[in-house]
DNA sequence: CACCGTATATTTACACCGTAAGTTCAACCC
DNA sequence: GGGTTGAACTTACGGTGTAAATATACGGTG
């Protein structure tokens, strides 16, 4: 690296040139984490080719040299959080599943979803990606593990992983923010003129209010209802597995 | 209305002009018709403000006159299926929630549940909407009102709702098609090659396609999982709701 | 009948998107 | 130096949604 002779080129974002000064080059590792930092900030709509292209100082197509196309950047997008999810899976000393196979699957969940509500775009994607990824499939795969060691049968253990679905990856979907939705304006107006036409979700708001008041309408606690939600279904899964040791 | 001259002005698609003939005009109705069939026959996809013109033998921009944009078309297309929703359950003879609660939601997810696999791209739509549907709303309402004569607590109910999730309105997302996924190529010696990465999945695998042989990976029948998850939900909750009546 | 307002359809245009193909150019090796 | 190579750039094409201006036909009124 001659020390930069400063020929006023000036300011070129790519890092470069017309004497001497070796540019910054490009790099498949650069431009993903471009692109799921831009994904983070600004939301995955907001990743297109020429944007993160901007962001590291370089035409669209430059980026085509380090990625196949945007269905693969995609793909390595939802890679790298597969990544950190694998990473948090491993540093984590979580009940023997032997003995608390409920605890394991617990801890594991509420740790995926810590990577997930980092990358809130990541659920989004995951859906969409047709191809399986291999730290996903592996981070199934100690799920089941879990299941197994907990005493589950295979078959027992392939219908939990279908009624779990994507809670065990750290995630559940939101029809839509309940918050956002009511609150669009006069809420709590619009929602008394509603009253005749959805009483129950009418006076179960009310009270649900009553009790938490402030946030009129943000009413759900996010991580509450996802523990809740994940508890429901291992317990149900506990009453099948426990009803198939035999007596 | 003069009589259609039919000075051969032929087929103008529009269905117009240049002497007399009245031309079909398009309308919301047609409009969105027209939408739904698409996405229903080709994907969302293939959804776009001149595909459907094209449908309808209109250029793209004169649906604007009865549409406010792509967003709004989206919005209809989902209270088109939400429609559909509250027929269906409408014209359904569930049990007295009062005296089988779960019998009733039951019914209810496995009725909408039909419908959506009528228009499969709605699920994704759905969770794209930012806007709520009137309909939709109605239909966990009504959700609601089958939890409370069940004897459920606004509270729990409340919970309950989050904890059924998507599945309540008849779908849960797959993370990825694990019969498209695995079935890539070479399905059974990849696995092999894979085994020591993830043993379980492949003991799994083996041992459920085993039992039941045929279609080598596509082993999961929906039906059957979306049942089983839904019932594991249910029970999970019934658990809840019992240990809340005061003994 | 002639006219004109109104509603509808079309045309044109713009800014974005992903990406195929061709071109420039700096860095390296012989 | 000359040639090679590879990364970045430029250009172009067909797609998207949609704003604005334009053309067309219909219906009611004089």
């Amino acid at each position: 690296m001659t020390d930069t002779v400063e020929s006023d080129t000036s300011r070129d974002p790519a890092g470069a040139t017309t004497k001497g000064t070796p540019r910054t080059p490009l790099s498949r590792e650069r431009v993903m984490r471009a692109a799921v930092d831009v994904a983070d900030a600004e939301g995955i709509a907001a990743v297109s080719m020429r944007r993160i292209g901007q962001e590291l100082g370089v035409e669209a197509m430059s980026l085509y040299n380090h990625v196949a196309g945007k269905e693969a950047m995609l793909d390595a997008m939802v890679e790298q959080v597969a990544t950190e999810l694998v990473a948090a899976v491993a540093s984590l000393d979580s009940p023997d599943p032997a003995a608390d196979w409920r605890g394991a699957l617990r801890a594991r969940a509420l740790a995926a979803r810590e990577v997930m509500l980092q990358h809130r775009w990541a659920p989004g994607v995951l859906e969409t990606r047709t191809t399986m990824n291999l730290d996903i499939v592996r981070y199934y795969d100690g799920v089941v593990g879990i299941l197994r060691a907990g005493g589950f049968s295979h078959d027992l253990a392939h219908h939990s992983l279908h009624a779990l679905g994507s809670r065990v990856i750290g995630f559940s979907q939101e029809l839509f923010d309940p918050g956002d939705a009511a609150a669009g304006d006069a809420s709590e107006e619009m929602l008394a003129a509603m009253a005749s036409q959805i009483p129950h979700l009418v006076e179960m708001l009310g009270e649900v209010a009553h009790d938490d008041p402030g946030s009129t309408l943000g009413w759900c606690d996010d991580q509450t209802e996802f523990e809740f939600g994940l508890d429901v279904v291992l317990d149900g899964l506990e009453r099948r597995r426990a009803s198939t040791v035999v007596p």
